[in-house]
RNA sequence: GGAGAGAUGGCUGAGUGGCCGAAAGCGAUCGCCUGCUAAGCGAUUGUACGCCCUUUAAAGGUGUACCGCGGGUUCAAAUCCCGCUCUCUCCGCCA
């Protein structure tokens, strides 16, 4: 969420910035509700104003024991004024708050411009692209042979996009989490925190899910709960409506959650194997920061999700988004994109992004400076460190063998109970 | 699921209709005092949204709202009434 009063004071730059993310936006209409909106304050205020001094007044002439009927007479009739004010007011605010809900954050003056991914910039690549003697294979093909991933029996018990893991596949998923978590916690400074999966809908809205990404969610029937789309919801959240210290600053969290994504509008899409699902494992790198830090932090952030493909010798690419890709809530954000020799391509496994105070301003999420005692919204961080279940997918087609087998990179086998290699 | 108790500022905790944005204590900040430490003395110490002033900043002035959340009664609600949420205790059930 945009501050309505820089949105007042900068209305053509925000028009400029949000033309350039391809959105239209009716700026008009909030000007009016603005306007609406104060002009009603001040009417209903000064009302309240007139109500409370009269009633003090009322107060001292029944203690005199002295008669105060006519003052309370007259302000029957400004309770009822107050009374109407407070629900057109009401209905303004409500209005005017649905406005700002759905525009989404300023990009960051770096942010390329562009009109579809085709725009994202490279800004970095690692890593040799292993070469094969054979036509590599795709995971899917490598899981059902190698009988670690069951497709169809997912689909039978759930439904399309769920998957069931067996065997050394089931364990693999398990030492990716534990890698990545210990890797995060030993080496990066992040402290653990594990959560809850499902969230309200005020958690869901702080961190900019709700109100406008209602169909991507799976919500449960009969409850305000929802299932989370990522653990960037339930950890954000942990500080919502909180002041922090800043010498707390900047707060490290890294937490492993299951994913819940409804994947409305995907349908065709990546419709064979992990990459798509609706449950899904991720490991969520979450930061706090200062703002005057915070670009600093999204370059740490993005570098200890590298850090994990690094360790398992997996090639990557890092993209900055352009315009036309970047999220809702992000005002600038990395993807990182592991090598996927079966796909011949590289595809997203890690999305880095600062929000500035575009969540935290939604969360109430503060912070007070130690020298002047002022409240100031932090800037929220997430990254994903990474997605297990696509990390799978890279450790399968970039490990994979002439005879099928899988070898398991070495910082996974202490992990792996020290098996070397998937085999048939 | 049943019965009961509770929710007040950074914390503890008082407050059953007007003098309450809220006592007292603790903590914190600033100043004074003390040879150092400790103690002592004094002052300050919530958030949000308007308006005025000002360079659309800061500071200042002023108003309004907020005592779990949402309604109601009343000239007036932390206080009375209704609904909800959460916490605690006991019983039942349960991994």
């Amino acid at each position: 969420m945009l501050d309505i009063k820089y949105l007042r004071q900068n209305l053509e730059a925000v028009r400029r910035k949000m033309n350039e993310r391809g959105q239209n936006i009716e700026f008009d209409r909030f000007i009016g509700l603005d306007a609406k909106r104060r002009d009603i304050l001040q009417a209903v205020e000064t009302l309240r104003n007139e109500r409370n001094s009269v009633s003090r007044q009322v107060g001292e002439l029944k203690k005199k024991k002295e008669d105060a009927s006519a003052l309370i007479a007259k302000m029957g009739d400004v309770s009822a004024k107050i009374k109407e004010y407070d629900e057109t007011l009401r209905v303004t605010e409500e209005e005017l708050n649905a406005f700002v809900m759905i525009v989404p954050n300023v990009q960051h003056e770096s942010v390329p411009q562009g009109g579809s991914s085709e725009d994202n910039a490279v800004v970095r690549t690692w890593g040799e692209k292993p070469s094969f003697c054979f036509a590599p294979k795709q995971h899917f093909e490598l899981g059902e042979s190698l009988n670690i991933l069951d497709f169809g029996r997912g689909a039978k018990i759930t439904g399309a996009r769920f998957t069931l893991y067996r065997g050394a596949g089931a364990q693999l998923e398990r030492a990716i989490t534990n890698f990545m978590l210990d890797l995060h916690t030993a080496n990066h400074g992040y402290t653990e925190v594990f959560t809850p999966f499902m969230v309200n809908a005020e958690s869901m809205t702080g961190t900019g899910q709700l109100p406008k990404f209602k169909e991507d969610l799976f919500k449960i029937e009969g409850m305000d709960y929802y299932l989370i789309p990522t653990a960037e919801v339930p950890v954000t959240n942990i500080y919502r409506d909180e002041i922090l210290e800043e010498d707390k600053l900047p707060v490290y969290l890294v937490a492993y959650s299951a994913c819940f994504r409804a994947e409305a509008g995907s349908y065709g899409k990546d419709t064979r194997g992990l990459i798509r699902q609706h449950q899904f494992n991720k490991v969520e790198m979450v930061k706090f920061s200062k703002p005057e830090a915070s670009y600093d932090e999204l370059e740490k952030l993005t570098a200890n999700a590298e850090e994990v493909l690094k360790r398992l010798g997996i090639p990557f690419r890092t993209v900055c988004l352009c315009t036309a890709d970047l999220g809702f809530s992000s005002a600038k954000t990395y993807d990182v994109e592991a090598w996927m020799p079966g796909q011949d391509t590289y595809r997203e496994i890690s999305s880095c992004s600062n929000f500035e105070d575009f969540q935290a301003r939604r969360a109430a999420i503060r912070f007070r400076r130690k020298d002047s005692g002022k409240v100031e919204f932090v800037h929220t961080l997430n990254g994903s460190g990474l997605a297990v279940g696509r990390t799978v997918v890279a450790v399968l087609e970039n490990y994979q063998q002439a005879d099928g087998s899988v070898i398991i990179p070495e910082a996974l086998r202490p992990y792996m109970r020290g098996l070397e290699r998937i085999t048939p």
